[in-house]
Formats: C-alpha cells, structure tokens, sequence
DNA sequence: CGTACTAGTCTTTTT
DNA sequence: GACTAGTACG
C-alpha cells in the first residue's frame, strides 16, 4: 500500500508514526517535529491499521496543546475525527468523575477549588484543629498535602509516615480534615481530579473496564512532566491492551516543583520491557549555533538520556550576549531593539519573545514596551480568573450551581456589603459543624440559630435571592443569570460610584467574563453552568494566548515550553536569578540541573536570533542585589556567541569605574546607596547587609528555610565565611555565610 | 459592623 | 517594593 502523507516525515519520524502496537516511548528532542508525528500516527492508525478513532485518547497537559491537537487532527483525518478523546488531564479526568463520581460518595455535581479556595478551607481547618497558622503556614500544610496526593498516598497512610515527627503529625490531622471538608462541600482539588479517578479505577474495575475498553490506543505528550499519580492513572489505562505511546523530552522536565518524576520517562523502558524507542534527534526549528549553545548547556547534566540536536539549516547568526547596568537599562535595550528589527522590516512583533525565569521581572520590561510604544501582551501574572472581582461573580455562580460549596457561599454572603458580619457567620458556621449540614443548608434554617436573630431578615433575603437565581438560569440560561446577578447585587453599579482607580479595570474585567459566558454558551453543545465553572477552573496561563495578534510575547521560561519564535530574548541570565538562588543553595544538585533544563528550553525556543541579557545590579524583593553572569551563559563556548562573558565576577564589578558608573545610572528613585566595604565583603551578592557574623561554633541560628540548628563549624572561605550547621529537622548542612543570613537565637 | 492602618510575606516555576 | 491578611479602633 501507498502511504503518501508519510513521505513528508524522516526515516526516524516514519518509524515512530508507523509503531501501533505495543509501548512506545518517542524521545523527541526539542523542535524534532513530535506533534507532527502524533498526527501521522493516528491517521496511520485510522487509516491502514482500521483502528476506530472511537478508540483514541490523546492526553496533553495545557489545553492549548489539545486544542491545537484537535485542530491538526480535524484537518487531517476529516470524518471521525471528532470521536477522538484530546483532552488534558484534568479534563479527561473531570469527564470521567462527572459520570462516576456518586460510586465515591461524592455528588456528580462537584465544584473544583483553586489555590485560593484551598487557603480558605485551611485556614478554617487549622483553626478547628487549634494548629497555630503562625506555626504552620496554611500554604506549607497545602504544600506536604499536595506532594502527597501526587505520590498517592491518603490521609491514612500519611498519618502512618508521619508518626514520631511532630510536625507531620499535625499535618496529617490536617490532611484528614481538609478532605472530610472538602467531600462535605461537594469539592475537589486539583490533585483530587486525579487522585480520585485512580481510586475510582481501583475500587470499582468494571468502571475502569469500560474505559480500557474505550480507550485501545493511549497517546501522552511531555511525558517526562507526568508525575507519580498521572503515571498510575495511566498505567491502569493501558494495563489491558499495553498499547501505550509516550512522547516526551527528559531534557524539558522543568516540573519536579509540581510532583514530575522524571523517572517515569527515565524508566519507562523497565516498566515496559517490550517498549520500543525511537529517539528524533533532527531539529527543524533552530540554527546550529543556537543547537550547539542548547547542547553545550545541557551536556553539563547528569542523570539524561544521552543525544545531541542537530540540523541541515546551517549555522545562523552567533548568540547575542548583552551586559547591562541594572534592569532597566536590559529593559531599554530588549524593547529598543525589537522596535528597530521591527521598523527595518525584518521581523514582525509577533515573532519576537522575551522570556524571564519570575513574573516579577515582567514589570520592568512592560514599562519599557509601552514607552516604545511596542505592542506587546504578557502571559501569566495574575490569573484572569484569580482576579478579586472576578472570584465573585464566580462564587455567585458557583452557589446557584452547587450549595453546599461553602467556600463560594461565605465568599459572597456578604459582598456586597449586606451588614452581615463576622459574628453571624461565625455562629451559622458552628451550627452548619455540629449538625453536620453545609453552610447554605444552614443559612436556610437562620431562625433556629440561637444568637443570630437579629440577622434572621437579611439572611432570608439572601437565601431567596439564590433561589430567584436559580430558577431565572433555568429559563434564561448563564447570560441571563450573570446579568441578573449584576443587575441584583448591584456590584458593578458599586464600582462605578467607587473611587478607587482601578475601578474601571474592574468593570472591565467582568465585561469579559461575561463574554466569555456567551461564547461558552454559543460554541459549546451540552451547555451547563457547571461545564462552564469546570472549563474556568482548568485554564492555564498559556492557553489564553493568541499567536495570531501582532504582538510581542513576555512570559516565564516554564510558560515557553513548546512555544517558538525567530527571535528570543532570554533576560536576567544571572546567577542567583537564574538559576534562581534557591536552586543554587538547595542541598540537592539536582536543582541546578532543573534549571539547567529550564535554560535548555528557553534557548531551544529561538528559531533564528538569541539574546541573552544580563544585568549587573537588579533590585530583587525590595532589595539591590549584584549577581554574576549566569553559570549556563559561562556554558555556552565563546565562539558561539558575539560577546564573551566577563571572567571573573570581581573584574567587573569591583573596579572603581563600575562604582561611578553605577551611582550616575540610577538617579531615577531613592536607591540605597552602597559603601565600598560592603561591595568588598558580599561579593555578587545581596549588597548592603552587615557582614558580621553574630555566632560561633556550638551557637543555636534560625535559617529562613531550613529552620533552627546548632553550628559546628566554621572556615574562610574566599570573600566569605563557610558555616556547616545541623538542623533539627535537615540535618547536616554547609552554607556560605553571606546568603545563609542566619540569626542567632 | 466596617474602616484604616500595620506586619509579614513574597518571588521560582502552575494543572 | 508590592501585596495581603490580620488587628485595632471608631
């Protein structure tokens, strides 16, 4: 047989998309074409291997990558397409406990809590438990919480580890009081979206059944960012027909924070013996040089699957590498010369890209695009949906759709301003726990209360305005509910009487919101307020992003990954920015290596010109801080790059002519000023701290992250003291002095 | 019960 | 430096 539309692939390419049967892990390197192959390989399947697309699932991570999945594949295999399962994750497994769930005792009409949801419960949680939150912070709790459900292990089983460890100990009471509240609010975190999909899986085998029987053929793209409960989820998927393809790049793991185990793609082979590997190592997006910086960079990690990119496109311009006084000189130059490629005609905007390793770069960089009048958009920052404003009209409809929600409920009882206060809502809540019913339910029986008579009436009314909302979705649908909710709480009219200047943004915002509502509604088919919250809850950052619009992109490296453009500008390369110093000062060297990986995407992300920038003084949490060129820039030999880095971090920033340049460079607001001495004695470091040690050896010290310990050691080191201590909980560890910053307690 | 100020945290990345 | 949550006060 004749398969034309596979010639367009390379021999490595075909081989890949030809492989049905059995596992399957597609090393494919950055810009090696792998989405390419996904789509040839199920129209191969479809079409010569009979395989009914019915049987089909295709699992991403964003919903930007299903949705351009979805696209390619439409376009491709025409009729029958639309039966193919692309979907995220989360989606898939939302889909699936909306059909299932009540098996688990939850309600099929759940709503899906965000970081901030899950803050709230806690903090109602600690306070139950009597757990002081200045002792434990919500957000550690959440944390270990967290890394738990992403190893699979319950409150139980948590509990079990924990025994001996105080601190553990209180959070496993807590781990089993956040999920008791979660199950009575009809609620799920993220991590449960899985997590209870594999105990679904477990505990009823003719649901699982059902879905291997559906999906015969099971596709994962990035797989090297799936963690332990994704592999688990999937594992059972594909347990019966084993015709399981992963596609990934273990070089591109820049999730560990999340729970990726990069294991899972390391190992795959030995979970798989039969599985077949084809590495695409051919890159068809980037020059070589910007090939061999990328391979110079990550050939210094240790744990990877050994390749190399290589192209036919040739060598292209050197890398670009640009020193800078401070942050907003980069800024300047990174804005200035988009605007000048962009004028000469040689690129457009949209081609262009700046990527950083923290939001809090962005602010800088924005204020230089907008005073060059480049059009630019930024990705990620504030979340759309985490917007105050908009996590209220949310919690309105989030009450109509699913009551017992009670962090939705209290969000809203009294915003607007109802006058009803803390006192009351404090006494329905203890009266919603000791009858064990959920706040709303509560609400409605107010006048059995003892202690909130006075409230009984405005109470009522809320209570009835739900129930007028909910009867008014059912006749006008999303739209006519949101613009009743507007119109009856009066809150947009709040805002336009409001002084407040970011008043109008406000409005603005929930203009769109409601936008988004009638375009949910006109573009999907089973329309539902609860399809409509789910499809919120899941968005990412990136998904929202328009390649089309002529505008340059700014976003953190991680947002990047598997975007591309001709030209990159990668800012902040330092050392103590990126890597980030947490990386840098974290015990485990593998964190460098994570950063490493992170530097490996960002530079494979340029298809013909890369900057790389870095600035000599940075302001960094209201502090001034001089780093060093970054350790990956130093990576990178010099005869790939325009300019060489400096070689030694004091050479530049010590000489006098730097001290003047640097005082005359920023007259723009009241900057500390810094001595020469404590120049001299942090090298490349937070500048202006006392570099006295207040400790000796046997003293008792408190490190920020690490907690309290004893010192047992300290030594010269060059320009700075070396300090080994043994922490309580961390055991043994060895700091420089200068960024330890330990107290004495 | 609502407002105004203060203290503390954060900045690594997010489905 | 910016934002948020918590507290004191009216």
């Amino acid at each position: 047989m004749y398969m034309g539309y596979l010639d367009s692939l390379n021999s490595k390419q075909r081989e890949a998309a030809t492989c049905v049967d059995g596992p399957l892990l597609i090393l494919a390197g950055a810009g090696s074409g792998k989405t390419r192959v996904l789509i040839h390989r199920i129209a191969y399947m479809i079409d010569e291997y009979n395989v009914s697309p019915w049987n089909i699932l295709a699992i991403t991570f964003t919903n930007k990558a299903a949705g351009e999945m979805r696209e390619r594949v439409d376009k491709m295999i025409g009729q029958g397409a639309d039966s193919i399962w692309v979907a995220t994750f989360h989606a898939t497994c939302v889909r699936i406990l909306r059909r299932h769930i009540d098996l688990l005792g939850y309600d099929t009409g759940f709503s899906i809590y965000d970081t901030d949801d899950q803050k709230t419960v806690m903090k109602g949680v600690l306070n139950r438990l009597d757990i002081d939150p200045k002792v434990m912070r919500e957000k550690t709790v959440l944390n270990a919480i967290s890394s738990a459900k992403d190893e699979l292990i319950d409150p139980e089983e948590f509990a079990e580890n924990s025994k001996g460890n105080w601190k553990y100990e209180q959070i496993a009471r807590a781990y089993e009081e956040y999920q008791k509240t979660l199950k009575r609010s009809n609620a799920l975190d993220f991590d449960d979206i899985i997590v209870l999909t594999i105990e679904l899986f477990k505990k009823h085998p003719e649901v699982l059944d059902n879905y291997r029987e559906r999906f015969r053929y099971i596709m994962v793209d990035e797989y090297q960012d799936t963690n332990t409960a994704q592999f688990e989820l999937i594992s059972l998927l594909a347990g019966k027909y084993r015709n399981l393809c992963v596609v990934g790049d273990d070089d591109q793991s820049i999730y560990k924070f999340r729970g990726a185990n990069i294991s899972n793609i390391l190992d795959f082979e030995k979970v798989y013996p039969e599985a077949k590997v084809i590495k695409l190592e051919q890159n068809y997006r980037s020059t070589q040089n910007i090939l061999d910086a990328a391979n110079n960079v990550i050939k210094n990690n240790s744990a990877r699957k050994d390749k190399a990119l290589w192209t036919d496109q040739g060598k292209g311009s050197l890398v670009h590498l640009r020193q800078f006084d401070n942050a907003y000189e980069e800024a300047d130059f990174i804005a200035g010369d988009i605007r000048s490629v962009c004028r000469k005609g040689e690129y457009d905007y949209r081609q262009c890209a700046v990527l950083y390793r923290t939001n809090a770069q962005s602010r800088i960089l924005e204020e230089a695009f907008v005073r060059d009048g480049v059009t630019y958009d930024i990705v990620g920052g504030v979340n759309f949906y985490a917007r105050k404003e908009i996590k209220d009209m949310l919690a309105y409809l989030k009450t109509v759709d699913n009551a017992v929600d009670d962090v939705a409920v209290k969000r809203i009882i009294n915003i607007p301003r109802r006058g009803i206060g803390a006192t009351t809502i404090n006494k329905i809540s203890d009266y919603a726990a000791d009858n064990d019913i959920s706040f709303y339910d509560a609400l409605c029986r107010c006048e059995e209360i003892p202690g909130v008579q006075k409230a009984v009436k405005k109470l009522d009314s809320f209570v009835n305005m739900i129930r007028v909302f909910r009867s008014k979705l059912e006749v006008y649908g999303i739209k006519g509910l949101i613009d009743d909710i507007i119109e009856t709480t009066g809150y947009v009219e709040e805002l336009r009487l409001s002084d407040e200047d970011d008043s109008v943004d406000r409005i603005e915002n929930i203009d769109e919101l409601v936008t988004k509502i009638v375009n949910y509604e006109e573009n999907t088919e089973e329309n539902s307020l609860s399809g409509f919250l789910e499809e919120v809850a899941l968005v990412a950052d990136i998904d929202g992003v328009d390649s089309d619009a002529n505008k340059v992109l700014l976003m953190t490296l991680h947002a990047a990954k598997g975007l591309e453009f001709d030209r990159v500008y990668i800012a902040g390369c330092e050392d103590g920015v990126f890597p980030s110093s947490m990386a840098i000062f974290d015990e485990d060297p593998t964190a460098v290596e994570e950063e490493r990986r992170l530097a490996y995407v960002g530079i494979t992300r340029a298809k013909k010109e890369l900057t790389l920038t870095y600035a000599k003084q940075r302001m960094l949490r209201g502090e001034t801080q001089y780093n060093a060129v970054s350790r990956f820039v130093k990576e990178i030999p010099v005869e790939l790059m325009d300019n060489r880095p400096p070689k030694a971090r004091t050479e530049n920033f010590f000489s006098d002519d730097y001290i003047e340049k640097r005082e005359e460079s920023t007259p723009t607001t009241g900057r500390k000023k810094i001595s020469f001495l404590d120049l001299d004695s942090r090298p490349g470091s937070k500048a202006p701290i006392a570099t006295k040690i207040d400790y000796v050896v046997g003293d008792r010290v408190k490190h920020m992250k690490f907690g309290e310990g004893v010192v047992t050691k300290i030594e010269d080191a060059p320009k700075d003291k070396k300090v080994t201590v043994i922490f309580d909980e961390l055991g043994q560890k060895v700091m420089y002095a200068g960024f330890a910053r330990l107290t004495k307690v």
